[in-house]
RNA sequence: GGCUAUAUAGCUUAAUAGGUAAAGCACAGCAUUCAUAACGCUGAAGAUAUAGGUUCAAUUCCUAUUAUAGCUACCA
């Protein structure tokens, strides 16, 4: 039995849960599921990353409490995910004594290694907000391509980067107002002296191939050093005055940290002792962070030396998944295309966004996309034509011939062997993250037993007898078979089906037929889309 | 600009060590009635972004170009 723990990246608390959060949670859910339908013991564990310049923002805008307004975004979000049927163990937010805790002793640790450096640094100032800028939040005219109204940091005309310093007439985006430059003095972190740990993490822990390439090039050249510290006002956690006055911690050194601290909360809370087997530098225990691609740098380069710096374990691997596509867009308000989880299920259901979303992820970085009609194709073709259809023709005889009562014996046991024998390849592609070669299998079985169905026509064969009644014996532990396969993909209709079959979808259905075993009266398990409802998602 | 990826039928994706490019959806015909106009069988059509190179042989390896995506810390 292997011993897991998976996170996923943190939801940030200043908006809505939206479709491209569930695609992640849903990537590492049936993961996790399948790992635990397999036996294992899997503890995942998600947070709301509650800290940082554009929460603070985000409240002064809302007028309300910045506290208040991310526990009552964390108790949403929470929510949403349950909506999903999102496995999580444990979902908390950054803001809480462990991970201050934790900051605390990380940033003793890096101290005392002498890895932090105090530098003068001259950043745009709003006078206006009284905050400093970051580059995000100061727009201007690209110097190098002369285009209107770019961020600070680069141009998205041109695709450049620069200095913020060298835009031409800089505004800031609160204000509206020009901002006048001014120095603070920050912490540095010299991130360069855990370069060859680093290095030696990437070839040795599982990463997908894109990936370590992407890591190595990062890793080739020296990395500059890395502000760990913001101006106030700032919502976080506050840096200690001996190391640096009035400054708090970036947001993103506590949002990493959280990984261990969640775990230390989660261990306290259930009496667990087992934080140190998880964490420990020789823990055999297994790691694992499941993120977008957008985030590699900060997950790939500095999560490894912070867990460096404190003497804990590296992770085991990293999956990283694509960005999530709207009808070939980009998902995002301005084009009209941002769908937040609420919304889906008001017209949709869960279950089927999952299967959609398996059914398009590999263990490769491109973006996902999420096309309107594609999905109604595939949903109502995949899942009710092949899928459901098979109990659906079938049941008929149970029910009517049979009082709903599977037979003693098989009709034909070595058909059935067929399907069970496929587990291990099954598992195994979920398990290496090939969701959608795994569902085009499933699909084919689901076709071979239909096309069976049509060749042996049980419509025709005597009423009552018990060759029939075998012979839907035979199809339905079938259908369950493939049921097990399904069911970390489909929690909705898994527990449907179980209510129906009076028997629970575990991996040990798989090991012997299940016989001579009363059903409940056949219902409609799964219902068709209505491409009306597709049409109303965008209203 | 630099780096890392990606580019295959109308659409979505396969092709495990270079060796006749495969499947689902959509489309057409036939058959069938147990099934949510579902299922089955047959068929047609049609694709390796562009230009070169290496090779007996390239979707696969190399180079360039084009397009797309992400990164290029101090947004998350």
């Amino acid at each position: 039995m292997k011993n897991i723990l998976v996170t996923c990246a943190l939801p940030y608390s200043n908006g809505p849960i939206h479709l491209g959060h569930i695609l992640e949670h849903v990537q590492a859910d049936v993961w996790v599921r399948y790992q635990k339908l397999l036996g294992n013991n899997v503890y995942f564990l998600c947070s709301d990353d509650s800290h940082g310049t554009a929460i603070l923002l985000k409240s002064r805008e809302l007028n309300i409490n910045p506290k208040k307004m991310i526990s009552k975004l964390y108790l949403e979000h929470k929510q949403q995910f349950l909506n999903f049927n999102i496995s999580h163990d444990f979902y908390c937010t950054t803001h809480n004594k462990y991970n201050y805790l934790f900051s605390l002793y990380y940033i003793k640790k890096i101290s005392v290694l002498g890895l932090l450096k105090k530098k003068n640094i001259y950043q745009f100032y709003d006078k206006y907000h009284n905050i400093f800028l970051s580059d995000r939040f100061v727009i201007g005219k690209c110097p190098l391509c002369l285009s209107n109204r770019q961020y600070g940091d680069s141009c998205n005309v041109c695709g450049n980067i620069y200095n913020v310093l060298d835009l031409i007439n800089p505004i800031s985006i609160l204000s509206k107002k020009k901002p006048f430059l001014k120095n603070s003095e920050h912490l540095f972190l010299n991130i360069n002296f855990f370069r060859k740990k680093i290095i030696s993490w990437v070839h040795n822990s599982l990463l997908q191939n894109e990936v370590k390439n992407q890591l190595l090039m990062w890793l080739n050249k020296n990395i500059n050093d890395w502000n760990i510290s913001r101006d106030v006002p700032y919502f976080g956690f506050k840096i200690p005055n001996i190391y640096i006055k009035s400054k708090y911690f970036y947001v993103w050194l506590d949002a990493l940290l959280s990984y261990i601290s969640n775990f230390k909360y989660f261990c306290e809370i259930n009496n667990l002792f087992l934080f140190n087997d998880f964490w420990n530098i020789n823990s055999k225990y297994e790691l694992y962070h499941f993120i977008g691609k957008d985030i590699l740098y900060f997950h790939g380069l500095l999560w490894p030396s912070i867990l460096d710096s404190m003497n804990f374990r590296k992770p085991s691997g990293l999956i990283v998944h694509g960005h999530l596509k709207i009808n070939s867009n980009k998902m995002s308000k301005s084009n009209n295309n941002f769908i937040t989880s609420k919304k889906w299920l008001k017209y949709l259901d869960s279950d089927s966004l999952r299967y959609f979303l398996v059914s398009k992820l590999s263990n490769h970085i491109n973006d996902i996309d999420l096309c309107m009609d594609e999905f109604l194709n595939k949903i109502n073709s995949d899942i009710v034509n092949k899928y459901i259809n098979i109990i659906s023709r079938i049941s008929v005889f149970i029910d009517n011939y049979f009082n709903s009562c599977l037979s003693n014996n098989l009709y034909d046991f070595k058909f059935y062997k067929y399907f069970v024998n496929k587990s291990i390849l099954i598992s195994n592609m979920f398990l290496n993250f090939d969701y959608s070669g795994a569902l085009i299998k499933i699909c084919d079985f689901c076709d071979l037993v239909n096309s069976y169905i049509n060749d042996k026509k049980p419509w025709l064969m005597d009423i009552k007898s018990i060759k029939l009644h075998e012979f839907c014996s035979t199809i339905i532990n079938i259908f369950i078979v493939i049921s097990v396969y399904l069911s970390p993909v489909l929690p909705d209709l898994s527990s449907k089906i179980e209510k129906y079959l009076n028997i629970k979808l575990t991996w040990k259905c798989l090991n012997k037929p299940i016989l001579g075993h009363k059903l409940n009266k056949y219902k409609k398990l799964f219902f068709r889309i209505d491409s009306l409802l597709i049409k109303k998602i965008y209203n």
